[in-house]
RNA sequence: GACCCCUUCGUCUAGCGGUUAGGACACGUCCCUUUCACGGAUGCGACAGGAGUUCGAUUCUCCUAGGGGUCGCCA
């Protein structure tokens, strides 16, 4: 049975880097039929805060990780936060104690004596990695106030925690030896590790806190992404299934999830195709789970949503316009009210013409017999009234477009036109005309 | 400075001794089209450099360069 966990530092937002060791972790204990643990490493008082915390938790529920132990899951290895798991590691500490392996310095900080032999990492990823014995300092392990060091509470976590596999950042590589050296002290086997390639900036540097991308509430969540996309858009990120495509579902991936097919080199993020997987994702959505997801958005905008039915219909005739779902009020906005704002140059094209009214006014006219309104319908009138003045119709549509709609782009026009209804549809040819005298 | 990891189109990557070096994103062009898009077609575009091993290196070895990481009483 394998388990494995995602233990984060509650230091600050949820990182993609972050995201995608959760995500491999997650994707890992999914194929074996493992455990996912999560596993709060809050040792640093100083920097640590609650909402860090909550603000994580959040991130990896919107991903749609799930975790078996952890925070809110409970578990047989709890508690899951380390701030909580103080009894333990003093326990621990003893041991070392008792093995004459640390000593305590005039400060009062606690040291580990290292072995000082070489020792071998046995890496997923990178294959066996050689450490000559060190001529670094012994690694402090408690504070002079009590409080331990991140490697030493990760050691033992792992060990208590019964830990099979470790899946981390390339940036622990380097420190794994001392994870090592804890664990024979210990007389514990450490577990299969796996340093999974980091993720960089567009210009090659390490993506850090500021920059753009790297926050998954922030630049994700509250951008419009949808969760699957990015969930796959970082698995892609250093891993490579072997399988046709790169769209594929939770489902697939954990099927097709293999450590051994994991890079070794870092990958820059492309924001790029990360939309563009969003995008493919949007177009997918029915109508009613289009609204669902961007209904936030169209609310924050400040637009009311009166009717499901035609916003679900107003939304989904604008999926492939758009990559994000903060695109989508922008395009449906004048579905929601009736005082919309023309563009400029749509104001100006309108009044360019003075047989614009009249073809305008043609439209209404034949708009007004209809009895049944649909798109046909809709579609049928424009084209009659269209011929009837010896026009072809895409000559009519643009102007009917800036009439209902007050842009010079959007759905079709007779997609328009049923969705505002008929009444609203001459009403807005009626104030137009007004505003073109 | 020491140690560790890495190096194929602009980006993500396929390739695991013999390929016209393939795909995706981005970008250009064309088609479709009432707009904007979608979609389809097509084009542009890479093996960091140098030695070796070999009949033959993108692929194996070494060196150099470049990038990233680690050397905390941060995680």
């Amino acid at each position: 049975m394998t388990r494995v966990r995602f233990a984060p530092s509650p230091t600050g937002d949820l990182h993609v880097g972050g995201a995608r060791t959760a995500l491999f972790n997650w994707l890992f204990a999914r194929k074996t039929g493992g455990t996912f643990i999560l596993r709060v490493e809050d040792t640093d008082g100083a920097r640590n805060t609650e909402e860090a915390a909550q603000g994580i938790l959040k991130g990896l529920r919107w991903l749609g990780l799930d975790w078996d132990e952890g925070p809110d899951a409970g578990g047989d290895y709890g508690p899951y936060f380390q701030s909580q798991r103080k009894a333990i590691y003093d326990a621990y500490l003893a041991k070392l104690e008792a093995a004459g392996r640390v000593y305590t310095e005039d400060s009062g900080a606690v040291r580990f004596k290292f072995s000082r032999t070489p020792i071998k990492v046995h890496d997923l990823v990178c294959g066996d990695v050689m450490f000559a014995a060190t001529e670094e300092p012994d690694m402090t392990v408690r504070r002079p106030d009590g409080s331990y060091i991140f490697h030493f509470v990760n050691v033992v976590d792992d060990i208590e925690m019964k830990m099979t596999h470790v899946f981390r950042g390339e940036d622990h590589l380097s420190n794994t030896w001392k994870h090592i050296d804890l664990f024979n002290a210990f007389g514990a086997t450490p577990p299969t590790y796996a340093h999974i390639p980091l993720i960089l900036n567009p210009d090659g540097t390490k993506m850090s806190k500021r920059d753009e991308g790297s926050a998954v509430e922030k630049s994700y969540m509250n951008e419009g992404f949808l969760p699957e996309a990015v969930f796959n858009y970082l698995c892609l990120l250093g891993w490579t299934p072997r399988t046709e495509g790169e769209k594929l579902s939770r489902e697939a991936l954990v099927n097709l999830f293999d450590p051994a097919e994991i890079h070794n080199a870092n990958a820059r993020f492309d924001m790029h195709k990360c939309q563009w997987f969003n995008a493919q994702y949007l177009r997918a959505l029915s109508a009613e789970e289009l609204l669902f997801s961007c209904r936030r958005f169209i609310e924050k905008a400040g637009y009311t949503i009166t009717d499901d039915a035609v916003a679900a219909a107003a939304v989904y005739s604008v999926k492939e316009k758009v990559s994000l779902l903060t695109e989508i009020p922008a395009w449906v906005h004048y579905f929601f009210r009736s005082d919309y704002p023309y563009e400029d140059d749509v104001m100006a094209k309108l009044k360019a013409k003075p047989e614009n009214a009249t073809l305008l006014k043609a439209a209404a006219d034949g708009f007004r017999t209809l009895t049944d309104w649909s798109e046909t319908t809709v579609q049928s009138a424009i084209e009659e009234a269209a011929k009837a003045h010896s026009v072809k119709p895409g000559a009519l549509m643009p102007l009917l477009r800036f009439a209902l709609s007050g842009q010079s782009r959007g759905p079709g026009v007779n997609t328009i036109g049923h969705l505002i209804g008929q009444e609203s549809t001459l009403q807005r040819i009626e104030n137009t005309l007004g505003l073109i005298g």
